[in-house]
DNA sequence: GGAAGTATTCAACGATCGTTGAGGAATAGT
DNA sequence: ACTATTCCTCAACGATCGTTGAATACTTCC
């Protein structure tokens, strides 16, 4: 019997090994669920292998969930780094526009999200998971996006002179908010605009984060420049009537 | 022995009734760690309460999830609206500004995180973990806050006469994925900026939040109406560039 | 002060959790 | 052909999960 390499155990089976098999399902079920949302023996069931193959391949349930986080992140940041590079060369001997910088963030995996199939698609569902969670962004979040991050941080800031690095990190964490919300693909918009909108329309997305993004970059700074040179308003003011015109 | 009214069980123990007291233990385990990573037992020990009693109050775990998250929600909605309306009002016979749209929009719920107790903070926590989840967005977001959000994307939408629907409605979900990646307070912002900025000092998001927004309102605006008189590339041009790279 | 109703305790249920160890099957090296 | 190694199956462990029913304590009402 050489017929099959896999011994068929009636589940459904496939041609990938078992290590794989399992790092594909469970991306697809924390995506949804969360890590405690999901059993290893849902898992592994999906997956059709064996439970006690996630121990034997990743050590736990835990190191299987940042074994599926850092796998694709270390296929992105390298292409991000790259367009990043790239952008800025470009732009020589000047500074690159907002709206490149942004998009060279973004644009590697918005084009994943909406092209790179369900794998991608539910691994930046994680990910959306991932930063707004308090137990977990600190640990994955920092380790993996972090170095890359902050050399964005640095072209962005090459990019809004006289702006103080203040502004520019609330303006990144604004970005990265809207670009996870979009990654998470939870279907509001889609109920709220009566279907005028649909979260899965990533394209939509990518053609209006980056002049958003880029127009709040620019107002910020304005903002931060004229409340430095005219010290007038104690920017208190603004909470206390939050009405009237500007 | 009238000494005290509840009984001491070792455990620590409060004034309040235990239904309360249960709320506020869960709200705040929510909040860290999401519905399936905290056990009722570990809420009830928190609260000092004996396990039987969410099934008691609430009729079950879940039940327990929804009343966290329907109870504040509830006190929140009818002041937004009262702002938004004040904020309309104040601006009559004219249109209010963006800004003051936005700041009706996002003021109850930053200042109310940042001084209405750690109750509140663990609150809004869970609400940014909910909005980005698959699996609790559609549910809890969808029903307890989508009626008042349709009003301020109608007022949003007088506000920015000439400007389609759609832009109006992508504006907004990258303003509510700025605003509860904020409430998130994964403190990500923290190391990334050496310190620099703090995930807490939500009077630093107040001041930045509406002028980012509004500025990133009117370019989606200015985009779309571009792009329908000249149908140019302009948008296109960075998407392009980008794809040349592999 | 007794009855009614509400709030809480206690012990326990079956189900499911993540993990483990012993062993079988396929593969590669020599 | 024998051995070593890798990959996987099977059965089972103790722990913890959410929930329940019966019994107890407290409050309220008459």
């Amino acid at each position: 019997m050489v017929v099959a390499r896999r011994k068929m155990t009636g589940k459904k089976a496939g041609p990938k090994p078992g290590k794989e098999r399992i790092l594909n399902a469970a991306e697809r079920l924390f995506a949804r669920h969360g890590f405690y949302g999901i059993s290893v023996r849902d898992i592994t069931e999906e997956a059709g292998v064996d439970v006690a193959l996630v121990s034997y391949h990743f050590g736990g349930k835990r190191e299987l969930f940042t074994a599926v986080f850092q796998r694709r992140a270390e296929l992105l940041n390298p292409e991000r780094l790259a367009m990043l590079e790239e952008v800025r060369r470009a732009a020589l001997p000047g500074v690159p526009a907002l709206e490149d910088i942004v998009n060279a963030f973004t644009y590697p995996l918005l084009e994943r999200s909406a092209r790179g199939g369900p794998g991608w698609k539910s691994y930046f569902a994680l990910v959306a998971q991932v930063n707004n969670s308090p137990e977990w962004a600190p640990v994955l979040m920092t380790q993996h996006f972090d170095p890359l991050v902050e050399k964005f941080i640095a072209v962005l800031r090459e990019a809004l002179p006289g702006c103080s690095a203040r502004e520019v990190y609330w303006g990144y964490q604004f970005l990265t908010g809207a670009l996870t919300l979009t990654f998470a693909e939870t279907g509001r918009i889609d109920t709220l605009s009566g279907g005028l909108c649909r979260s899965s329309d990533l394209d939509s997305v990518h053609e209006r984060l980056a002049p958003y993004v880029a127009a709040g970059f620019r107002a910020l700074c304005a903002r931060a420049n004229a409340g430095e040179t005219i010290r007038a308003k104690p920017a208190r003011a603004a909470a206390q009537r939050s009405a009237r015109r500007r």
